[in-house]
DNA sequence: CATAAATAATACCGAACGGTATATATTTGC
DNA sequence: GCAAATATATACCGTTCGGTATTATTTATG
């Protein structure tokens, strides 16, 4: 890694809690630049602007969730363990993404949908990503045996995401837990009853 | 009502579109006052500052959803009928709704959670309103012999919550009502096989 | 160790920000 | 119809905004 390399990656992950708290227009340069200890000069050397850094900071929000998503679901063997570990990693993890802001799609998805055309695209393409990554796992169940045959996998992969992000968003708002686990218990109960033979 | 208060409706009925699509930090006084054709002068005449207008306008925006609610569940006899337009008014106005920004109270919560204490009071008593709305239908139903007895009315109310703003979310930000009519299905699915009798 | 190239700091730009004191219209009550 | 009160417009404040040209400093290379 070259050093502009490292200082890019060094900007990345000192600013990614502050974009998803703060929201990218209420993230300022000067948030960035005390965030860093660098100045706007060197953050300007590394990115073309303010945009490049949100952009940047979104993808590594998603990758490093991916990346996590992909190692508790790596540890499993059935396709029910599969799906399981993945409303599981919620359960674990979300006092940690709470302080950190809350789920980075979601957020993003929000402030972007209407006015943000730059991030616009890159969290349809996550959604869209993690969507097809539940569906492969259905998938992967119907053909072993595991799962119905005769069921919609992408109609039930969203309906998980659905109840993931709607639970974010309530227990986050409300400070209280509960609101996520009992959506997280909905999807799972979904899985259990419906999707599993 | 008087001049003064006209103007303030003016103003809060100008911006409430804005803010909702903007943001509160992307929405700037200059946005405001070209909307309502005023001058910052008379905008700060009836209006301490800009947090006092994205108040008034959240409550603005939850005040005319309370109240259309009202209207469309007014029109049932049944708790289930009751719970069912609640749903279906999403599926009739989601794109007027999406066309102005999507749902106030989604927006407003992403935003607030984190960074807007003074707007984050008014987001948790909207959705705590929310729920009790729908608490109350279902204790109803309960009292009548339409509902099952031993449900927690509190849970289902905020799993349909839950699936109405995830539904929302997706659907807005991926261009594809489906999500949300899908998410719709199962909080009427939740209604008719968990709640009903 | 000198040199060139890459990287970061400095100092600044014009524009837009939220906000306000003051002046001018416009209502309102008598 | 005329004051008094209210509401709106004007002109401006200091600050912060995103962004950039230039200078200084590191870093890699021969």
């Amino acid at each position: 890694m070259s050093k502009a390399e490292d200082t890019r990656a060094f900007i990345i992950e000192k600013t990614a809690p502050i974009f998803n708290t703060k929201g990218y227009a209420g993230t300022s340069l000067t948030d960035i630049t005390e965030a860093t200890g660098l100045t706007k000069g060197s953050i300007y050397g590394n990115f073309a602007n303010k945009d490049e850094v949100a952009i940047a900071v979104y993808d590594y929000h998603t990758c490093l969730l991916s990346k996590k998503l992909d190692e508790v679901i790596g540890g499993q063997e059935s396709a029910t363990g599969k799906l399981m570990a993945m409303t599981g990693y919620y359960r674990t993890n979300w006092k940690k993404m709470f302080e950190r802001g809350g789920c980075p799609i979601l957020n993003a998805s929000v402030e972007a949908d209407d006015n943000l055309p730059f991030l616009k695209k890159n969290v349809q393409t996550s959604i869209r990503n993690w969507a097809t990554r539940i569906t492969g796992i259905i998938e992967e169940g119907k053909k072993s045996g595991e799962f119905k045959k005769n069921i919609n996998a992408v109609d039930f992969s969203y309906n998980i995401i659905t109840l993931i992000e709607g639970g974010i968003m309530l227990a986050k708002i409300t400070n209280n837990q509960h609101l996520l686990f009992s959506a997280l218990d909905r999807a799972e109960l979904i899985i259990k009853v419906e999707i599993k033979k």
